[in-house]
DNA sequence: ATGGTTGATCCTCAA
């Protein structure tokens, strides 16, 4: 079965793309981050129509997760167990979408952007990772697992083109890097690293300042799995390509191989 | 020149 994340910064925008990808790559479940879309905005139709079937979850123009799949989708969730909530007047965001797709639990993640280190984004964000940890926990007792998606976090230095450059930015602080590991602390196995290791391996190119064209880039699209899945990864692959031309995402997608059970 | 782009929506915010 072949797996992949991507965030494709809005869904309409980019539909012309994801759709042909989808049936380029043979891709059986993709996680996507940023729709940016209201559910009745979603295009279903268009995964419909060359035979998936998708989830979303997306409550206004910002954040929004969904899940597309050839292999069955079911027992859909959106949000975890006491996800945090966002402003004066908290209102939920749309960034987990959970459902069950040839024998793995899927979830499509987008981490909150910290935006900077004293910004309380940036406690919203170490807060909302450290309730998924605790639910993500919880479903490693459930059976095969899979958490992907836009962490928002370049876990160790290789991960960013230049530490100078970030070193008071957000992405590599202690706390998040703390926060991810405990991810992996929790029992979680980063499946594409191993892979496809560093440095200079980047899923993601700020739009700004020709970074993709420089080569600066950073690692923050991660594909985590439970043990008994990350056996069964044969392949990893970050999908430069799709970064290329008019109409990219600012992110690539990022795609493994799971040998069945 | 202290920015540089892109997207959704509204004339600004988010990344």
């Amino acid at each position: 079965m072949r797996v992949a994340t991507w965030n494709v910064n809005s869904i309409r925008s980019r539909i012309e793309r994801v759709i042909p990808w989808l049936q380029r790559n043979d891709v059986d479940v993709l996680a996507i981050q940023e729709t940016k879309t209201r559910e009745d905005q979603f295009p279903f139709f268009r995964f419909e129509e060359i035979g998936y079937e998708v989830a979303h979850h997306g409550l206004n123009q910002w954040n929004g997760v969904a899940i597309a799949s050839r292999v069955g989708l079911s027992d859909v969730t959106a949000g975890f167990a006491d996800a945090p909530v966002w402003g004066q007047a908290p209102v939920p965001e749309a960034r987990h979408l959970g459902a069950s797709c040839g024998g793995i639990r899927i979830n499509s993640v987008y981490v909150p952007n910290g935006r900077q280190l004293l910004d309380p984004h940036m406690d919203y964000k170490v807060e909302w990772l450290a309730r998924l940890r605790d639910a993500a926990q919880g479903w490693l007792a459930q059976g095969p697992t899979m958490v992907m998606g836009d962490w928002n976090i370049a876990p160790q230095d290789e991960d960013v083109w230049s530490m100078e450059f970030y070193a008071d930015k957000s992405h590599v602080s202690p706390r998040e890097r703390a926060a991810f590991a405990a991810m992996l602390d929790a029992g979680y196995v980063d499946v594409v690293r191993p892979l496809l290791p560093g440095p200079k391996v980047y899923t993601y190119w700020d739009y700004q300042q020709l970074r993709f064209q420089k080569g600066r880039g950073m690692k923050i699209d991660f594909i985590l799995a439970s043990p008994d899945v990350a056996g069964r990864v044969a392949a990893a692959a970050i999908d430069r390509e799709e970064r290329k031309g008019k109409g990219a995402s600012d992110h690539a997608p990022v795609v493994v191989d799971v040998a069945d059970a």
